[in-house]
RNA sequence: GGCCCGAUGGCGGAGUGGUGACGCAGCGGACUGCAAAUCCGUGUACGCCGGUUCGAUUCCGGCUCGGGCCUCCA
């Protein structure tokens, strides 16, 4: 019993987290299509579910949890940039998830145990899809595979729809070789000049759904403890990979607990390129801002809930680590356990904002070693104090030069001089603490 | 139109059937040559309308507003 609760989407409630066996906990988080830079969005669900996987190995220890994130990369918008770029396909993936890599471990983000690209995978989603039409549970029609919704009496389990809903609210126009509106494409076919793998329905390439079920089957097996991603791949994306799964593992659930992070917004606007308000990590790291100061800020919120991408926020989170790391400077470095109060926090559906206050209570008690310990679980307070005061390697020299100069002004009382060395410094955004032991410099 | 989620002080953000955490900002004080940092103190909020209840922010119903999905999307 490990005292985890976690909400499932497809239950609508907050349940206690049983594994299917507490020595080998699997999870699995949709994670990025390469073709671009990722926007803080994206790194919503990477830093949620990293959290949660922190937790789990806390709970369970750290070899009985399996993660995998997998890599898309074939899709319809890489074959797009391809395209418009006239680049190869596997550079533009490469670069891109090159550049989501670096991203995340800016962000404390750990790698996962497994991270499968869907390109490697087409033999089995080509056995899953042989296996389905067998079974009756799929079909194929010019070239396309698609899988019959109407023959998964479970079909809309997850998102909670039924396929009356669906018809209802239907404006899509339907494809003349589905025989039913919401039959999703498993395999379509590619023209001469675009990516394709040749299958038994012809030259073609998988859609999104499909991957996912095929790694998951191959890495993590028949039925995962935990399945995770952003609220917008409840429907169609996870109902289509349940139903696919399921059908080919005679009933088997494809997941016991469906957990999805809500939406982040930027200034109270949908992040879109339309508007012009994609904010990207690395730009946030260009502008100074810190990997950590940007996972403490998406943490605020609980990962359910919307959060609005602010400056005040992430000035906010700054603001905060500079205090728990003052408390954490100077203190010898011992090793702890994380504060109880706080495991239960996060036990109860990874509540972030709980635990974050706890953190606040235990820099106010000074004992740095369970500090550290307990925002290291949340991946927090992982650097040196002294290096995050000064904000990296980049460090002037002239700055000790000017301590001492404004040292020994001070010493003659020429305040006028002291005063404009200060000045002059924090004009170079490096702030001055007068302390017993002396003077210190922190980066703004 | 259908399904799902949310609405708490200046801002961020928990939580609870019965004095509404915590943080940031603000304000007052201590400290400082003055600041910064630190410490002490401090004000302000539960979208609207009904219902259940001795009592609701918390439960139920309706409404309004916002978000997600129904088409690619974290």
């Amino acid at each position: 019993m490990s005292g985890i609760r976690l909400y499932d989407t497809a239950a609508k409630a907050k349940r206690d987290f049983i594994p299917r066996d507490p020595k080998n906990i699997t999870v699995y988080v949709c994670g990025p299509t390469v073709y671009a830079r990722a926007h803080i969005g994206n790194f919503r669900p990477a830093i949620t579910f990293d959290l949660l996987v922190r937790l789990l190995r806390h709970s369970h220890g750290d070899g009985a949890v399996t993660y995998a994130r997998n890599i898309t990369d074939i899709e319809d918008k890489i074959m797009a940039r391809a395209a418009e770029t006239g680049r190869d396909l596997a550079d533009i993936t490469a670069e891109a998830e090159r550049w989501y890599l670096e991203d995340a471990a800016a962000l404390n983000v750990l790698p996962p145990d497994i991270a499968p690209h869907a390109t490697d995978h087409i033999d089995e989603m080509i056995s899953m899809m042989t296996a389905l039409i067998e079974a009756g549970h799929a079909y194929a029609a010019e070239g396309h595979v698609l899988f019959d919704v109407t023959s998964d009496a479970k079909y809309g389990a997850v998102s909670h729809r039924t396929l009356d809903d669906m018809v209802a609210g239907s404006r899509v126009e339907v494809a003349p070789y589905k025989k039913n509106p919401h039959d999703f494409v498993m395999w379509k076919p590619s023209a001469d000049d675009q990516a394709g793998w040749p299958s038994p329905w012809g030259r073609g390439r998988p859609g999104w759904h499909l991957e996912c079920s095929a790694m998951i089957a191959k890495h993590l097996g028949t039925t995962i403890d935990i399945h995770g991603g952003g609220q917008d791949l409840v429907f169609p994306h996870h109902e289509n990979e349940a139903a696919q799964s399921r059908c080919t593992h005679a009933g088997a659930p494809l997941a016991n607990y469906w957990l999805h992070n809500g939406f982040l917004s930027v200034d109270a606007e949908k992040m879109s390129k339309s508007l012009g308000n994609v904010v990207t990590i690395e730009s946030l790291l260009s502008a100074g801002h810190r990997g950590e100061t940007i996972r403490l800020a998406m943490l605020t919120a609980h990962y359910r809930q919307p959060l609005d991408w602010t400056d005040a926020l992430l000035t906010q989170a700054k603001t905060v680590l500079d205090r728990w790391y003052r408390v954490l400077e100077g203190a010898p470095v011992l090793t702890a356990e994380p504060d109880a109060e706080l495991v239960a926090a996060l036990a109860n559906d990874l509540g972030t904002p709980a635990a974050i206050a706890r953190l606040g209570v235990l820099a106010g008690t000074g004992d740095a070693a369970v500090l550290r310990a307990s925002a290291n679980l949340l991946g927090l307070l992982e650097n040196d104090p002294a290096e995050w005061r000064e904000g990296g390697a980049d460090a002037d020299d002239d700055i000790d030069a000017l301590i001492a100069e404004r040292a020994a002004a001070k010493a003659a009382r020429d305040f006028a001089t002291a005063d404009r060395i200060r000045n002059d410094l924090a004009a170079r955004g490096i702030i001055l603490e007068d302390g017993p032991d002396g003077t210190i410099w922190r980066r703004e």
